[in-house]
DNA sequence: AAAATAGGTGACCAAATGGTCACATGTCAA
DNA sequence: TTGACATGTGACCATTTGGTCACCTATTTT
């Protein structure tokens, strides 16, 4: 365990998680069309995308003058290992699922 | 979604992951429990475990003098659920048992 | 009842974090 | 080859955050 606080950190900040959602929903963005969904500078944007990278969170490739960025989801899953009991994980999962469901209707 | 925030902020400190790991191995432990596992006054772990609880990670229950801590696994389902496509769960989590193995081993 | 135990509040300070800007490099199109 | 486009760097500033302390209340124990 040794690069486990970057990841958290990166999922801190709100902005970075709406970056992992956009990603989630589509991959291969481009910084500036992120950009383009914020209301922030582009300089805003790319530290958080650095961040994300950082965290190996987000992976990126060149692509001429584009960097392309895609959502790299194997941290998430390490950190659901951590403190889900795999005894008691379909109790846990089914108290979500509620959750969730109750949310949508409120 | 709008108890997310506190989720994450909650589990981007080193101090509070570790009270979780501590509730994970068991739970009901009081503050003065955990205070003797930190280096930290017991104002520190209180602040702390008053930011896990806030969150929901973290439910109390008082027993005279004393109030015992209890981890609550289902806001993290919840992180799970977010970023984790259910089409690809499989390959992720192969994915990261192998990282956790290799980890191991160095 | 007095002393020890367990937990709680508000103020305070140093350090980390989120965001902007001036400036700079590399790539594509006309 | 000139200009527009896409991304990158370092300095800088306001706000948030992690931690401590003086002081306080409630519950045992002797």
């Amino acid at each position: 365990m040794i690069d486990d606080d970057r990841v958290f950190k990166a999922l801190a900040d709100p902005t970075r998680r709406f970056l992992l959602d956009r990603l989630f929903a589509r991959d291969g963005r481009t910084l500036s069309e992120l950009e383009s969904e914020l209301e922030m500078t582009r300089f805003g944007v790319m530290k958080h995308l650095r961040v994300l990278a950082d965290a190996d969170l987000v992976v990126t490739r060149r692509s001429g003058r584009e960097k392309l960025h895609f959502l790299n989801p194997v941290p998430i899953r390490l950190i659901y290992d951590r403190w889900i009991d795999k005894y008691t994980e379909r109790q846990v999962s089914a108290l979500a699922d509620l959750k969730s469901e109750l949310e949508k209707q409120a």
